[in-house]
DNA sequence: TGTAGCCTCACTGAATTCCGTGATTTTTAG
DNA sequence: CTAAAAATCACGGAATTCAGTGAGGCTACA
């Protein structure tokens, strides 16, 4: 059996030492080697031949989700297994969307760990539970934004403004004056509170308001 | 025990028989309602005092989203589990924007299907395997529209222009020429080829483009 | 029955965006 | 080193947006 190399990140020696010995006590695992901090870790990268990286988001100078990044653009064939506390639903967005081939939360347990370890090793992508949970709340979240509320007509008339029609051709599309356009503009910028037309989409856009209907 | 009332919706009436089967089998369901069609479920609901609806999203006159929508509005009390093919990211999206209490893949199992149904019975959600993953894989799908390259300083500028800047507000906090935001400005509605700076920034929310870095 | 919200329309003027065109300097990558 | 891409700046004019103000008709609801 080929064995592996493992770099292990985080900015808590306690943590660091746990982790330390359920991946040691696996077959498959040749050397662990330790980091405290983002940069350490690329540090490593070039001395030794990695095959995956376990890091958490949470440390200081560079951070996991920075050295996600430099991970995936500098060495693209080592895998990088993301740890957090899950507090930040943005936090779970990043990580996912910048491809880290796994996600756990600090709080699981050995099996789920080396589960992760050996799901990631063979190639595949490993998102624990908890954050497939945690990443569908963050559907419901946005709901908070719903609240100021546009009529019927300022929606449609901010909707093809997001579409990038002109007040003119909007006007002509729903035979009404342009005018008429106008005014319900100055209202949605009005009920918004945003001061551009761009700022009233995006806010329309983040809070889902086109997914209605 | 106290037996519950179901609703099946789906225009397919072999796929109706297989599902009825399924849950006249379960010991704590003590009737099956059938529909073909969305406004049917609205009117058996009225007739009868239903627990849960199982419906199928594709139907003819009111599919199962407009259903979904209906009757959280109306009959908030009562459970729905909607079904699928998981063809289309979007409309898994919208069912969980939506607040379906559980979400299955018409493809799934007797077993899994009566899990999700004792699963909201039981007062919790309930999504199947299939559609969290199907659900995490819409994150790098929105992944194609990142050919477009738009340069450091484009994506600064865009950015500022989301955040509701005129291009005389972003020179001044870039130090640099009002003339040159303008040029900028026009090279990002080349690039993305938006009609208007609304458009472009449309365009930079959904796919992500602020949340690199 | 009134009052509140919505939809409609109009006019003005200042501010801003959009379009076209061209050019210089700096940075990046092969 | 050199070509390409990026960043910088400029000018002019047409089109559009934004802000302020006023107003009439309709509907729903208390």
């Amino acid at each position: 059996m080929k064995k592996i190399n493992i770099i292990i990140a985080d900015d808590h020696l306690m943590f660091l030492e746990g982790l330390n010995t359920i991946l040691t006590e696996m077959d498959e695992v040749e050397n662990v080697h330790i980091a405290t901090e983002g940069k350490q870790v690329l540090r490593l990268l070039e001395q030794f031949n990695i095959n995956l990286v376990i890091s958490d988001i949470n440390m200081p100078k560079m951070d996991g989700i920075a050295l996600l990044t430099e991970l995936k653009k500098k060495h693209p064939d080592t895998g990088i297994i993301m740890l957090s506390m899950l507090d930040n639903h943005r936090t779970i967005y990043k990580v996912i969307q910048k491809k880290a081939d796994g996600f756990v939360p600090k709080f699981t347990n050995k099996e789920e760990l080396q589960k992760a370890v050996r799901t990631v090793i063979g190639g595949e992508q490993y998102f624990s539970e908890a954050i497939k949970k945690r990443y569908m709340e963050s559907v419901f979240e946005r709901d908070k934004f719903k609240n100021i509320e546009l009529s019927k007509r300022e929606k449609e008339v901010l909707y093809h403004l997001s579409e990038e029609l002109t007040s003119k051709e909007i006007s002509e599309k729903l035979f009404i004056s342009i005018n008429t356009v106008e005014t319900h503009r100055k209202n949605i910028l009005l009920k918004t509170g945003a001061k551009t037309t761009t700022g009233a989409v995006k806010y329309a856009i983040e809070s889902g308001l086109f997914d209605e209907d």
